[in-house]
DNA sequence: TAGTTCGGAGAACGGTTGTTTACTGGATGA
DNA sequence: TCATCCAGTAAACAACCGTTCTCCGAACTA
């Protein structure tokens, strides 16, 4: 296999990522519901018609969205859940991943925030599954930390979807302070949500011996 | 005074709320974006052209339903925040208050989700700034509260943020689960939002502790 | 009662939308 | 080399959009 893709194919690929690019861009000041076919193409820069080589409609064109932002999404969380250290350290560097995340990929994080609860719902499901596979993988890692001993699925899984929760909820203030340009907002957002995901790891701690 | 409004404020007062009642219903389906003034008018059964002795457009009718929702949101929250009893009846009169809120009110659930991070600029920001209002209220609530002695204000700030926070994001998946259909499902997110909370309560009693 | 105010109606405007149909020309594969 | 495929083009369609201007009639005010 000298070459893994024709002619052909590597350049509707291209342009398949290039209206891909494009709507992402559009997405960062209106909604998906609100974006339009010839919109998207005419930043392109190709025939309106040429869209439907690639998609069926808008709402095709978001789910493909979705895979691509929420698998950006899956490497930073892989970079968390990697680390092995204090739990103190793990939540600086949690954090730390999740700021750095969204100054790489501000548009997928947007994107993400704002169509989670959207008025498209094959979009909303897409999120919504890729969410739920992702917090069953915070669940499988948390459950092999040795705090977590004791513990039922259920409490496991719970705790791993407010994790989640928590740090899409930051990212997406994150990227608000960033965009409002108020100085020193962005840090203002870190420093809570450290502290925040501090006050968790404490409850976390102290669940069995609750009840 | 014994009619404290004319005839003429009070006809155009009714025909302004029927048009807050006609988008709220038309925005279940769909986001303020990309929701069309004379989609409003229609449904209302007026002239397109009356639209503008009310609004001067959508984003100004998205900011008056944004108060109008979480004014209803404030009652809530003040249900919750009277209660006195210990800290376990107070997260399931918590959880069961928001649960009926969301059966009561589910068109004003969904759309503060959807539009708190939706394409409109000033109703996010709106709806921003009413959270903010939210969060201080409780704040000053659990100020009160002996568990919180010897608490800084920033400190109960953050845990502040993140009951709102954990509010709203329980009532949008309870509203998705209900619309859902799925049978148990609702019940299954009341029974993870109580434990959730509890978690964070217990953080919250043995935060002094640490550090 | 006479004059004014004003919420709403109606028609018309230029512009944009999604979609269809027919077509072109270069990559593809026998 | 030659027939086939297929990503992209071009033109046309009816439907809808937000907005302006003009007018009406009922509620107000003096």
């Amino acid at each position: 296999m000298s070459h893994s893709l024709g002619v052909r194919q590597a350049q509707k690929q291209k342009t398949r990522q290039a209206l891909l690019d494009g709507a992402l861009g559009l997405l960062e000041e209106q909604s998906l519901s609100s974006l339009g076919l010839r919109e998207v193409t005419r930043v392109v820069g190709i025939a309106p018609t040429a869209f439907y080589r690639h998609f069926r409609d808008m709402g095709e064109l978001g789910v493909a969205l979705v895979e691509e932002a929420l698998g950006s999404l899956h490497v930073m969380v892989r970079a968390i859940l990697a680390e092995q250290d204090g739990a103190e350290e793990r939540i600086d560097r949690t954090v730390a991943v999740v700021e750095q995340h969204v100054r790489r990929y501000p548009l997928h994080i947007r994107f993400v925030a704002r169509e989670r609860h959207g008025g498209v719902r094959a979009v909303r499901q897409a999120i919504a599954g890729e969410l739920d596979r992702f917090a069953e993988e915070v669940a499988a890692a948390l459950k092999t930390q040795p705090v977590s001993e004791g513990w039922c699925d259920d409490d496991v899984r719970m705790l791993a979807e407010l994790y989640v929760d928590r740090l899409v909820m930051t990212a997406a203030a994150l990227l608000d302070a960033e965009a409002d340009g108020v100085e020193g907002a962005a840090g203002q957002v870190v420093r809570v949500a450290r502290r925040q995901l501090r006050l968790i790891s404490i409850g976390r701690r102290h669940w069995r011996e609750e009840k």
